[in-house]
DNA sequence: ATTATAAGGATTGTCAACAAAAATCTAACC
DNA sequence: GGTTAGATTTTTGTTGACAATCCTTATAAT
């Protein structure tokens, strides 16, 4: 794990600096509200100011932070408000993939899908929600992958960044981690038989049913902000 | 007409320079393919390079440039392709919003959506294509208003503004004109009937239709690339 | 004439210093 | 003891300078 990294690719430094200061952000080591000091970031990450300026306003552009004129940038703060835009967007995004993966998925992407709807199914029985998510977000990707349409992918990344910066307390039950799978199975059902309407359908449904979820499961542990 | 023009918020400079730049960009005074020079925007706006630096850098994110390390920034070139693939995201993001607005609409954000369909109706019948294509710009930002969603909003407009620096040729003929407002009007049906399906369906149609209509005035003048 | 090569100029990459604003601390006053 | 005003320190805003890279042009050799 080293402390100070210098530029990775043979390509510019402020790339390399906003996607070190991206993983620190999305690992929670600074939390929503919290402000950036520049001149630590400076000393950590072994780049002058302007560096980590640029990065920082990459960030912004993003929505992993927030720049406050004269005084500073902060980690975002995504409430539930916020979160609830950003499904519905995704279910856009969502639909839209959909569509397009069902005329263009190749077989192997297909069969990378069942692949990891199959390896879902086990993390499900097993009730272990952490690797779910993890393997929830290959499946999402793939599908955005399959739909041939780098933008559509790329813009659907940068939305569920940014409410990763919601998501700290995200976990489901068992019933809901099935329910989502399930889901998946539809989903996969719908690319299969190239059925754009259906694949669109179900895909944007999974994320809408997804907003539901997450409701639900404030319900059941509305508190937050202790101290 | 200032040449030079200091923020003109009381906020940051770097701001301000985006902005101005994204309008001098998507004004097409710059071609795509352009390369921006960071000393001569530098004399030209009145501030120092780390500034220019920010900006362009901000706008590398919106995707109206692109940045060739060691070699400069360049006004982005988006090829048909490129167009297709943004049609495509619009379409997701145009059926997210159907829906959502049919539910929020206020009675006065449909009020304005019908005066403007109704202005463009008349725009049609005198062959204006320039003014409908602002006025297009105006009704499409409208429905993402009544959407009540900001981010939704926010992403659209930047998908389009990345489209402009396609439809430089973007002349649709009478024809065209008038089924594309057919298709607003039947947006507006939906959205007045607060029918979500049927709103998010439209909308998504017509976003996808407008590619095939870009696609047909692409084979009546298929050459591009003169000098 | 064409190509290769080297010198020179122009442009971008990075940094450190100065200026301005905000935050913090101190002290005096009620 | 609490509050306000001023001074000090910290932090951000902006700039100019130096270093590295790329591009152009001139020159020479084949």
């Amino acid at each position: 794990m080293p402390k100070t990294v210098k530029a990775a690719d043979p390509v510019s430094l402020a790339t390399g600096v906003r996607e070190q200061l991206e993983q620190i952000i999305l690992s929670g080591e600074y939390a929503p509200g919290e402000r950036l000091n520049e001149l630590a970031l400076t000393e950590r990450l072994g780049v002058s100011r302007g560096i980590i300026r640029e990065a920082t306003r990459s960030l912004e552009n993003a929505r992993l932070v927030e720049i406050i004129p004269n005084r500073g940038v902060v980690v975002r703060t995504v409430d539930v408000p916020d979160a609830l835009e950003l499904f519905d967007v995704r279910a856009g995004l969502a639909s839209a993939a959909g569509r397009l993966a069902a005329a263009r998925a190749t077989t192997e992407q297909l069969r990378s899908l069942a692949k990891l709807h199959e390896e879902m199914n086990d993390l499900v029985r097993g009730n272990d929600s952490v690797s779910y998510a993890t393997a929830n977000h290959a499946f999402h990707d793939a599908v955005m992958l399959a739909s041939g349409n780098s933008r559509l992918q790329e813009l659907d990344l940068t939305v569920r960044n940014e409410m990763q910066l919601y998501i700290r307390k995200g976990v489901l039950g068992e019933a809901q981690l099935k329910v989502s799978n399930l889901e998946h199975g539809r989903i996969l059902n719908a690319l299969k038989a190239a059925d754009a309407e259906a694949a669109a359908r179900e895909f944007e449904l999974h994320i809408l049913n997804g907003k539901q979820r997450m409701l639900e499961s404030l319900r059941s542990s509305p508190a937050r902000r202790a101290s």
